[in-house]
RNA sequence: GCCCGAAUGGCGGAACUGGUAGACGCAAGGGACUUAAAAUCCCUCGGCCUCUGGCUGUGCGAGUUCGAUUCUCGCUUCGGGCACCA
């Protein structure tokens, strides 16, 4: 060897990682298309929001992404994987009100400081698919999608009362409140009243539910959030006379068999019958006053507290069809208008909440479903009885079990025309008017003569004005733009207005998926045969805060567009894995924490591989991360460890050479062995669950093996002839290369200069290469571990168990005593009970 | 309040279908190399004891089993979701 070549090659990642990205961006080597032969995946992460830099989460997200797609692409697919831009939103355009500048200047200068972030990590996307959700190109799109939706009857407006986020100065959807504070800034959210668009979500909540089945691929977790969400209820409509009055009082209950228990009705303080029950009412003055006072109580609490039960008579009765009872109505401070029918049919003697209220105002408690064994006593009762039983006191049906007597009273209710079976849900229509001006225009018109009307497709996109202007109270910027909102009656040609509200930016990203499969695509929103060929996502990976919102919202979106003609699909992953959070010293990373980890300083400090490596081998992706900058450090240790060896063995990787099974030494033997388990474990890992960290681990295990074999230790047996060398150090390259591909582009070209590694295949493995030829059996005695035996493979059952009631160790406790009994599991274990 | 999930060394985490608990990595301690340091390499590393051996140990308490981190029941703590949903 010449002095040269002793002298030691550096782990320059800076100058490789520079190289790889280069060339693969100049060679667009992750471009595809629907021409191939190869069967297609689409793997994709939820596009970021160009906030301005990339953090921890984005890496470990988009670490886990590249990681399926290239392992896809060794596996033979052409695989679909794009990025892009959910551009529109608050931030931006507080940020553009905060510093004079544009919202649109510092999105377009965020994207671009983000995209170079991401290409310094070397992911694998196909960059000419990128897409900016603020780009007329895209939101025009959407724009005609809102109309076809318009045209089709599941876009509405109306007056209502809404979430409405001070400090965001817009209205939230319901699932963007959370524990009642809104989902981007934290502040509580109160109730008013205003007009808004409304998809009708709702219209699909059964599919979404039933659909819920068909997502074997998603976390349980997520699918049971979606479930409750939607929160699907059965149970009876039913109609009350209003004694002396000609009004009926409609209400809802999933407890049709306690309906003879009834002894007072509550309604919500906004019921529209209230209005009737005060007219000539003695103490409407009081009443007015109660409900007025509930709810402001409502808007200023939020839902966050539970408040005690309150209430007010309005010396008003309901006849109870079934029995004829006359009961009074409350309005109660519990009921909400937005569920159900708005007014309940109280039975304290089976709910608590009635339960407590009837105690309050002294009013009747009457059992009527009586459980097993016991007895029931109205006035001496504790608290309400929810349990099943045998109904009593509920005229033909006394006697009946209360599961049968639910179908039972719906079928009287339905004959006697007051009443049906009814389906209620917690789901709520999607409210998606933002009074922002960040964001897609609603392409709406209103005409003092004509109503609203949609603006016809030809005249889209409704552009935003380039001028942002001023905010002024709590009215919307582009209302207070009349270049933006004048305009003319598309049906009457006369003046009009146009909508100032913006879409939802959760409305953008319900559908971006479906567009990269056509990206530029001119005619329409979608071209449906690319959208055919790569829908659905066969892989999504984002974080579980999107459980309900972002999921569930795609799901919907997707089976709009499905019944507008532009899909063939249902459901739009079906694959999803929700990664953890990146946690530092406890808690998730934030600015105002101060522990946040800036990825672009350990890209220049250790280079995009061993953060990619790092944040892969910390934890399982589902997983919380915890951050450790030691753990950092020991796996750039550990691919420096690999460089030096394949930098100082590279000669004998080269010669490389056919692998004579018959022909290898011991030590040769044990790590063509090694190779094969390691190749097996690594491919396992991967396709069942995404266990990164164990798969890494594996090839650590392999490299340890593969170093101590060869260097002068100890260990070392006999000579390892360049075929095994060679076989292991393709296979750790290979196997790594999703994870940490420019250090194993690198290496790979500078054993193999004639070939690249993105030409290779997933290394195979032989199952009779990775069997061990000699096993270690434990013997135990009554189940605990006393010896432990290293037999041939194929040793019989006879044989064995002779051996280990001979084993000394083993008859040290065995001590003469009687054996009763000797349990042999297969190539594992002996126990002898004695 | 209801629903779901988790708990394993000093730390992050392994352990297939009930069968050697602690793989792999980090930290720590000791050693080699070096004038020295860094880097690198080697060894030790759950706890306890009478230490070539033994006892004990996967949040706590029971149970099933020849054998339980794994299964069953009852708790504790932490995390997540929903929260007057009739």
């Amino acid at each position: 060897m010449s002095v040269n070549e002793q002298q030691e090659v550096l782990y320059d990642f800076k100058t490789i990682e520079q190289k790889w990205q280069n060339q693969w961006l100049s060679n667009a080597t992750y471009r595809v298309s629907t021409d191939s032969d190869k069967e297609k995946y689409y793997v994709l992460e939820m596009f970021p929001y160009p906030s301005g830099r990339i953090h921890m989460g984005h890496v470990r997200n988009y670490s886990i992404g590249d990681v399926v797609a290239r392992y896809k692409r060794f596996r033979g697919f052409n695989v679909l994987h794009p990025m892009g831009w959910d551009s529109f939103g608050l931030p931006a355009e507080n940020a553009a009100i905060k510093n004079n500048t544009h919202p649109a200047r510092w999105t377009y200068e965020n994207i671009d400081y983000m995209r170079n972030q991401l290409r310094q990590l070397g992911l694998s996307y196909d960059w000419d698919r990128e897409i900016a959700t603020c780009n007329p190109k895209y939101y025009k799109w959407e724009q005609q999608i809102f109309l076809e939706m318009y045209n089709k009857g599941l876009v509405y407006q109306k007056t209502t009362t809404v979430n409405w986020c001070e400090s965001c100065h817009t209205v939230l959807a319901n699932e963007q409140v959370i524990e009642g504070t809104c989902w981007r800034c934290d502040e509580l959210v109160e109730a008013r009243k205003m007009n808004g668009w409304f998809f009708k979500i709702t219209d699909y909540a059964e599919e979404l539910l039933d659909d819920l089945d068909k997502l074997s691929g998603w976390p349980d977790k997520v699918v049971t959030m979606q479930r409750n969400w939607i929160g699907k209820s059965t149970g009876l409509q039913c109609d009350f006379q209003v004694d002396g009055i000609n009004e009926k009082l409609s209400i809802f209950t999933t407890r049709p068999d306690t309906i003879f228990g009834v002894t007072f009705m509550s309604i919500a303080p906004e019921h529209p019958l209230l209005e009737t029950l005060l007219k000539d009412n003695p103490r409407e003055k009081e009443i007015r006053e109660f409900t007025a006072r509930i709810i402001t109580e409502k808007q200023q609490q939020s839902n966050v507290d539970l408040t005690e039960k309150e209430g007010i008579a309005t010396g008003h009765y309901c006849i109870n069809s079934f029995n004829g009872n006359k009961v009074p109505i409350f309005v109660a401070n519990f009921v909400l208008m937005a569920y159900g029918t708005g007014a309940v049919m109280a039975v304290p003697a089976h709910d608590q909440r009635d339960f407590e209220f009837a105690k309050k105002y002294n009013l009747a408690i009457k059992p009527v479903v009586i459980p097993d064994d016991t007895e029931l006593i109205g006035d001496q009762m504790e608290e309400a009885s929810t349990l099943p039983g045998i109904l009593s006191d509920s005229g033909t049906f006394t006697g009946t079990a209360s599961e049968a007597a639910k179908q039972q009273i719906i079928d009287f209710a339905k004959s006697k025309e007051i009443g049906d079976a009814q389906i209620t849900y917690r789901l709520r229509d999607w409210g998606i008017s933002r009074q922002r001006y960040w964001g897609a225009p609603i392409p709406m018109i209103q005409c003092d003569k004509c109503g609203v009307q949609p603006v016809p497709v030809d005249q889209l996109p409704v552009t935003l004005p380039e001028d942002r202007g001023s905010q002024q109270n709590d009215c919307a910027p582009l209302h207070q733009r009349p270049a933006f909102y004048e305009t003319i009656c598309p049906k009457c040609k006369g003046k009009a207005k146009r909508e100032t509200d913006t879409m939802d930016t959760f409305v953008e990203s319900s559908w971006y998926f479906a567009r990269y499969t056509s990206p530029r695509f001119t005619d329409s929103p979608l071209n449906k045969e690319e959208a055919s060929h790569w829908l659905p996502v066969d892989q999504y990976i984002g974080g579980v805060e999107h459980a309900i919102l972002h999921l569930l919202y795609s799901r919907f979106f997707t089976k709009v567009l499905r019944d507008l003609g532009y899909l063939d699909i249902d459901e739009p992953f079906t694959n999803l894995l929700t990664q953890g959070m990146v946690i530092k010293d406890g808690s998730k990373m934030s600015k105002s924490k101060g522990n946040v980890v800036d990825p672009s300083d350990l890209i220049t400090e250790y280079g995009a591989d061993t953060t990619r490596l790092f944040s892969l081998f910390a934890a399982p992706p589902e997983k919380d991360l915890e951050w450790n900058a030691k753990g950092v450090e020991g796996c750039f240790r550990f691919l420096s460890r690999i460089f030096r060896f394949v930098q100082s063995h590279r000669q004998d990787i080269a010669a490389g050479g056919k692998i004579q099974n018959e022909t290898l030494n011991s030590a040769e033997r044990e790590l063509h062995r090694k190779t094969h388990q390691t190749i097996k474990k690594v491919t396992n890992n991967i396709e069942q669950n995404f266990h990164f960290n164990t798969a890494i681990s594996a090839v650590m295990e392999l490299f340890n093996t593969l170093s101590s074999l060869s260097s002068n230790t100890k260990k070392k047996k006999e000579d390892l002839g360049s075929s095994v060398i060679c076989e292991a150090v393709d296979s750790i390259l290979v196997l790594l290369c999703p994870m940490v591909p420019h250090f194993c582009a690198e290496l790979w070209s500078t054993i193999h200069r004639e070939s690249t590694i993105d030409q290779e295949h997933w290394p195979k493995w032989d199952e009779d290469a990775a069997k061990e030829d000699k096993l270690t059996i434990v013997i135990q005695v009554r189940g605990k571990v006393r010896s432990k035996l290293q037999v041939p493979a194929d040793i019989d059952d006879a044989s064995l168990e002779k051996m280990a009631l001979n084993d000394e160790k083993a008859l040290k406790f065995i001590d003469g005593k009687t054996i009763k009994k000797v349990i042999m599991v297969q190539k594992k274990l002996v126990n002898i009970v004695v």
